[in-house]
Formats: structure tokens, sequence, C-alpha cells
DNA sequence: AATGGCTATAATGTCGACAATTCTATTGAT
DNA sequence: ATCAATAGAATTGTCGACATTATAGCCATT
């Protein structure tokens, strides 16, 4: 019984944490809880399919029902929960077309984000970039390989391409909702996401590609990633 | 000082009026009051950047704060407020950049739609797009050109390719995020989205592409229909 | 043993009241 | 006249209580 996402101690302070926390000074209980309900329910501490019951997460918190209920509102909005009238909200349960379906947006938002970062990216930009592979190859070699990419360093990657990109509602939908989902997803099935030294090449090639300034090609590496990612999902889902 | 939303008298039921209608029977106050709000900010009786009194609110729906606070949560969710602490809630107002950003996430989504529409499609559902296109052309000549291509009857031949990518979420993100936020910008700068008969001939073209089943054409006219809306809008914004 | 209905329990939906914070406007000083 | 400080009003945040609806368990009937 206890309260999730007070002990978050993390390892690595990767940029998908930092970059994922809502911005919003969280001075309200609402807010409050939003987060934390949040994080519990990515990293599986809620089930998935499971029900929300407010007066034990009221008791859980330490707030009335009022605030919760507004934080579950907002989880609603982010597709976290369902909600249905005079029964409550149940946490969501991500089958596999449904993953298959984020997968597809990320093709094609990603593809997008990618485009836009290669058209407008300094040199600087390019240079983080590089910075933060090397960074990652430096991590893999040290925790003998598979580990880091399992974890956040992958979405780092991701992550930094969005934000270079400049659209802000693109990272909105993709950081803020989507992402979220497929951590949620990941926790669920206990899916190892494979294949690092093949994807880490690949994302050699998409930085290259935004550094030579060519949109389309940066545009269409990166769907190929994640189109490979999607592919490899496919098959280990088969295979169960 | 009427209620928005209840004098709702539609003159021709469009599809993307019957599809957008959240389904959810709502039979909770909260859910109510979100619907009726959140058509009194598309349509522009909430004036976009003013700010979302809850008393006054609670006094116009006949409701308590309560499920009003759980509505702006919700409202929240769909990008239509902005929430800050102990201020308040205030109408969204997109600006010109924000506007572009939008329609450039609408090119990569639909573009995706079109790709899994032409994919999926079978010869029933041709046929009715087929059918929408007709409908819409002898409405444009009764309604003296125009006039239609103004209104409401365009979207419906997006929300039908959407749904007929068979991808829900996308559906979700599409028609119930991002064109409720472009109806408000509509409404906004009370733009006329002009050039009707080059956007007739374009819908044809992809119509085309669907029924061959040529999913890569597809989504590229149908990036193209929505880019070549894009370019419009920005020259249009220019002129300002 | 299985099914149907009834009751008791628990959860959700809604409300009004109070606390905390922000906004407003008046006052006073420079 | 402009600005700062302050007191008052209005608004947001939070809580506990009550009404309404769903759930679970029990009994009677077949």
């Amino acid at each position: 019984m206890t309260i999730p996402g007070a002990s978050t101690a993390m390892k690595t302070e990767s940029l998908s944490n930092r970059v994922s926390k809502t911005s919003r000074a969280s001075t309200t209980l609402a807010d409050n809880v939003f987060n934390q309900i949040r994080t519990a329910i990515v990293k599986g501490e809620l089930i998935p399919g499971s029900k929300v019951n407010e007066p034990q997460l009221s008791r859980q918190y330490g707030i009335s029902r009022g605030p919760l209920r507004e934080a579950i509102r907002r989880l609603e909005g982010c597709k976290l929960v369902e909600i249905t009238p005079h029964i409550g909200a149940k946490v969501i349960s991500l089958n596999r077309s449904q993953t298959i379906e984020i997968y597809e947006i990320r093709e094609a938002l990603e593809s997008l984000a990618c485009r836009l970062a290669a058209e407008k990216s300094t040199p600087k930009d390019c240079h983080k970039l590089r910075e933060l592979l090397t960074a990652h190859e430096k991590q893999i070699q040290s925790e003998n390989g598979q580990l880091y990419y399992q974890k956040e360093g992958d979405l780092d990657f991701h992550y930094l391409i969005i934000q270079l990109s400049g659209n802000a509602r693109l990272f909105t939908i993709l950081c803020e909702e989507l992402y979220h989902l497929l951590r949620l997803y990941r926790v669920q099935t206990s899916s190892k996401p494979s294949r690092p030294e093949r994807a880490f090449h690949e994302h050699h090639q998409i930085v290259d590609a935004i550094e030579n300034k060519d949109a389309e090609l940066a545009a269409l590496l990166m769907m190929r990633h994640i189109s490979n990612a999607r592919k490899t999902l496919i098959n280990q889902l088969d295979i169960e």
C-alpha cells in the first residue's frame, strides 16, 4: 500500500524524463495527483484493465474526491483511462492491434518531425544529435549492450528530433500522449525492444540526412526506422 | 443570456455532425456540459482568449461547479482551453503559426489515413465515396457554388476516408481534436476556405487512386491536397 | 444446481460551503 | 499625474455530505 510515484529514483535522468515533465508548476492537488497516477499507470503499478476506485485513491493520496475526479478527467484526455458513466474509470489496456495503430501514427508523425527538423536544424543542433548518439554508444558499451536501448535511451533521440521540428503541437501529441501509451504497452507485455545495433545504425543514417539538409531522405529514413520497429513488434506478437 | 448549443438547428445533417457526436450517452451533467461548451467554443460563442468564468457558466447551465470543472478538464484534454492554476481557464486562441502547425500534422495523418483506406477499402466503400462526391456536386450547383465547401461539406469527405482507414486512434486524433481546433480558427478569423472547384477535382483524383488500390498515390494526393489548402491559408494570411 | 428477484452495500454523481488565492479599485504619497 | 500599498470583492481550490446508480450476496423458486 505504497503511494505510487513517490519513490521515483531514476538512475540516469534521461532527456525523456526531463522533457516529459508537465511544465505547469503543479500547485494544485488535482495536477499533482494527475502526474502521480499517470506515472503509476505507465509504470504498471496500476494494472491495465483494472477499475479506478475513487474512494480508495482518494484515501491513498490523502485528498478528497473533487480534485481526484478532475485528475481522472485529465487522464481521460490523455487516453490513459476510459470512463463509463455511473460505472467509473478503468485503466486502459492496449491490445495488439491498438498498439499497431499507434505505431502507424508514429510513423507518419515522426517522419514529419524529421523532415521539419532537417529543414530547420542549425549546425549546433546537429552537433547535439551527434553528441547524444555517441553518449548512447558509450553507455551501451559500458552497460554490456542491450540494456540501454531497452530503456528510455532510444527515446532521447526521438524526443530531440521532435523538439528540433519546432512544431509544438506535434511534440504534445507524440510525447505527452502517444509515448505514454507505448510505455504502458511495453510494461503490460514486458516486451523488450530488441535489435539495438540495427536501430543504432539507423539513427546515424538519420542524423546524416539531417546534417545534409536532405529533408525528404530524413523523413523516409525515420519512417522506415519506425516501420521496422513496428514489424518487429508484429513478429514478436505472432509468436505468442 | 441564452444557453449555447441548445438551439442547434442544423439544416443539413452532414456526416461530420453525425460522426463527431461523442458516442457516450451523456447521462451525466459533466459530459453534457462538456459537449455544450465545446460547440459553444468552436462556434465562436465563447470568444477565443476570453476567460472561462466558473460561477457564470455554472449559473448559465444550471449546474454546480463540480461537474463544470470536470467538463473544463475534459476541454483542456481537447486543447480547447488552457488552465493556469489559481487563475483559471481561458478559451484557446490560435495564431497563424499554430494553425500552420496543425495543417502540417493533418498533412501527415490524413496522408496516412488515405494510404490505409486505399489498402483496405472494398468496392462498396468506394461506391460510398463516389456517392458522397456526387451529392456534394449537386449541392454545389443548387446552392450556387461556393457555399457548400465553405461549410462542413468538404469535411464529410475527409471524415469518411479517415473512417475507412480503420485506425480508430487516428480518427480520434483528427476528428475529435484537430478538426475542432481548425473549426475554431475558421470562426475566429472568419476565413472562407476558397478554391472549391480545385478541391473538388482533387477529391475525385483521390477516390480514383483509392479505387485502383494505389495506396502510395492516394497518400501522395491527399498530402498535396492538404498542402495546397495550407499554402492557400498562408497566402491568405500574408495579405492581412 | 441453476435462475430470478430482492436487499444491503459500495461506488459514482452532484451539491453547497469554506479556505486560499488572485484581481480590482480606492487611498495616499511622491 | 503616476505609482505603490492596501483593503475589499470576486474567483479558484478543496472538502464533506447527500442523492442516485450499480454491484454483490442472499433467499426463494423451478
